[in-house]
DNA sequence: TACGGTACTATAAAAAAGGTAAGTAATGAG
DNA sequence: CTCATTACTTACCTTTTTTATAGTACCGTA
């Protein structure tokens, strides 16, 4: 994750993907390595950046301060920075972030579905 | 897409992610750049190679190939090869392939939506 | 014999995503 | 003055994903 190349050809696929199927759209939008992770933590509220990184191991701080940037540019979460040191971070979901929440009950059950298929 | 480092961290925590969220494991699975255009096509029935091609004009062989291999090989779509020439392949969903409609129907909604609030 | 149609495969390269390691700022505690 | 704490940032590197381009097998038709 970082700059896009506006004159690929990648580009060019995930735009005209974009505009026609919101579904596409959608799943660019949660579709990084550790989007869905993140959302999911927060559906039970707020939370800080320790907080997250706690919550996930294994992620990199560069990792999750460029997901939750994404995220925040795109409106699925809000940001809020208290004046303090050390300083003091919270991540919450915006409505529309909380609207995922079916979205990603779904995927749960359909999943364990998949994952008992192909035991 | 191609052969996969296990020795990679990348791959050790797509690993863990995959065993302890069945979200994110769901995620993974309809996850590449074409891998819902081509569910969401094989939604209204079965498919032919070319058929998806033209629907998906500016996928290259090759992604196509890829994608559907993928998705054949995670048991969301099944491959009929017809012992004609030219050759004849058909592309369908199985059960659980079908069992992502619902999902797919969820994303467009909320797709929608989130295009709506950032006019 | 050359040609067309279909569904691919092989190889290489480009682009994107993710990981490693180190450094920063501000301040209060010791 | 030094250190610890928190939430980052920066530069660089590796891995994964996507694209580009060319080529294959098969057989019936012209």
């Amino acid at each position: 994750m970082s700059k896009i190349k506006v004159s690929s050809t990648n580009y060019a696929n995930k735009q005209l993907l974009n505009e026609e199927c919101n579904e596409v759209y959608a799943a660019n939008i949660i579709g990084g390595q550790w989007s869905l992770a993140i959302c999911c933590a927060l559906i039970n509220g707020k939370m800080r950046f320790g907080e997250l990184r706690k919550i996930l191991p294994t992620i990199t701080e560069r990792m999750l301060t460029l997901q939750l940037r994404r995220l925040e540019d795109n409106g699925i979460l809000k940001r809020t920075v208290y004046a303090e040191v050390p300083p003091r971070v919270e991540y919450e979901l915006t409505g529309i972030g909380q609207q995922l929440e079916p979205i990603i009950r779904a995927l749960e059950t359909w999943g364990q579905a998949h994952k008992n298929l192909h035991l």
